[in-house]
RNA sequence: UCCUGAGUAGCUCAGCGGUAGAGCGGGUGGCUGUUAACCACUAGGUCGUAGGUUCGAACCCUACCUCAGGAGCCA
């Protein structure tokens, strides 16, 4: 395997000869030298390479321009001027791929708006670059998290036929043609099928056999919501447990948070210094908060309590038995808590059918994990494992019978208390970057009238 | 989808009724172990699109498009 820019800054000593191939970030010249500072994407920090002007390959140095690929043999020395560690002493070089003038990225800064005009070439800079190693860190870490407890992961479907929660619009998938007047029982699949807005009722029946499962994968929204929150396509790790309750299922979802909090802190020292410098200057004394203190939790009523208390006038009012507001939860997360709080046992009402009912008829034994700035990063419920409630709420909530019949049978048949949570991972991912839209945290992010790539 | 704001050089912006501007980036020259280097010169624009008002519109009005921020929905 060839060396990368990691590999060769974490030398310890000088080396005689070392190859480097990356892209030039900015060429300085002086009248002895002229000065490469190169980065190979594979972690935060460049290298600088130092042409002497009587090189032979100094002729190349006209037609390197920021953006421009190349490959550096040279020496590893100590750097005799302030400002790094290590540079690079060049012997050879060579152009591997020019980029001229009409290259976009530049060393000044960009707006992350026209950055996202150009998703292909962002990852070359430095925000982009630090977003994208850190979402593949902390996918790893979401895997070491549940491995390390023995969970199973469990590869649930993307398309899918249950229109899961009645949440939201889903995406059709289909194969008929447009214009073309058919039926759905003679679709590919013989019926309407959908891309997935969730895995986890297909969870919950895997869960119901081996235990401690989770699924991580992409879900689909079709909902026009146009915020810097919401995506028409992203990522969820879902967990569900045979055999927790409520309060073991927020236990997890809190370790969870502070797991990955933490994975941030101790795995990308170097993107975390640069996310609290350019980004969000709060970022490292957050998530050191959430690491120190154990996370709050309200329930609903009592929330709805202090929200009533809290002498505020907010725009949309107050109700027991209406959903928390943004501005509720802002409230409760910024400036009641000042930092993660969990709201559970909400109004029954207001929630879907799978989850379980409590004693006191009007409310579930759901939950939902608020963070500041984000809002609700998890949520989660124990579900109804008992047959005739279930069946009763299915009813209310005029769902198909036939089409949950497998879903109802985990109740007929050895059924389990259980429970399980939704973390969204772009949500993760802007809560431990500090970046503030979901656009930012995704490769090629898919939002209602946007999918250029 | 609703509310608010913004679209002027490749990028970031100023100009807000009277000849289209700056910084960065590009080119040329100079200087310098430089590090968002520096200095001088230079090229670069149907002022989002389409109408309208006016002697005259980047600027005022209308519609549309795009983007952003906020809201709803949620992860």
């Amino acid at each position: 395997m060839l060396e990368t820019l990691s590999q060769i800054l974490a030398s310890e000593s000088p080396r005689a000869s070392i190859t480097v191939r990356g892209w030039v970030r900015t060429k300085r010249d002086s009248k002895s030298c002229s000065f490469l500072e190169l980065t190979d994407g594979s972690c935060f920090k460049g290298l600088q390479g130092v042409v002497d002007a009587g090189l032979p390959c100094a002729e190349l140095l006209p037609r390197i321009l920021t953006g421009t690929s190349v490959e550096v043999v040279g020496a590893l020395i100590d750097s005799p001027a302030p400002g790094q560690k290590w540079e690079v002493q060049v012997h050879d070089l060579k152009i591997l791929g020019e980029a001229d003038a009409s290259y976009p990225l530049q060393k000044k800064g960009h707006t992350p708006e026209f950055l996202r005009t150009i998703a292909h070439l962002r990852p070359r800079t430095n925000l982009f670059g630090s977003v994208f190693r850190v979402r593949s860190k902390m996918a790893f870490a979401v895997h070491r998290f549940f491995q390390e407890r023995g969970f199973f992961h469990v590869h649930t479907p993307i398309i899918t036929s249950s229109d899961c929660e009645g949440a939201g619009e889903m995406f059709r998938v289909t194969t008929q043609k447009p214009n073309v007047p058919t039926k759905p029982e003679e679709d590919f699949f013989g019926r309407p099928t959908y891309l997935t807005v969730s895995g986890q009722l297909q969870g919950e029946a895997f869960a119901c056999a081996l235990g401690n499962i989770y699924t991580f994968g992409p879900t689909f929204r079709a909902e026009n919501s146009n915020t810097a929150r919401h995506a028409a396509e992203f990522w969820m790790i879902e967990p569900e447990m045979a055999f927790y309750d409520l309060f073991a299922d927020m236990t997890l979802a809190e370790e969870n948070v502070r797991y990955l909090v933490q994975a941030m802190m101790s795995e990308c020292p170097d993107e975390l210094e640069f996310f609290n410098k350019f980004v969000d200057k709060a970022l490292i004394s957050r998530l050191q908060q959430t690491l120190d203190k154990p996370f709050e939790r309200i329930s609903y009523s009592e929330a709805v309590e202090l929200l009533l208390k809290s002498g505020r006038s907010f725009e949309h009012p107050v109700v027991w038995g209406e959903g928390l507001q943004t501005e509720h939860e802002r409230f409760l997360a910024e400036e009641h808590v000042q930092g993660p709080v969990t709201i559970y046992n909400y109004p029954k009402a207001i929630k879907p059918f799978y989850m379980r009912q409590n004693d006191d008829e009007r409310t579930v034994a759901a939950m939902d994990l608020l963070v500041p700035g984000i809002g609700e990063i998890i949520g989660g419920s124990q579900r109804e494992e008992r047959l005739d409630r279930l069946t009763t709420a299915m009813n209310a909530q005029g769902l198909d019978e036939e089409t949950y019949r497998w879903y109802v049978d985990l109740r007929r048949y050895g059924s389990v208390p259980h429970a399980g949570y939704g973390m969204g991972f772009e949500r993760l991912l802007m809560f431990v970057t500090g970046v503030s839209n979901i656009r930012d945290v995704v490769a090629f992010a898919r939002t209602p009238g946007h999918a250029p790539y």
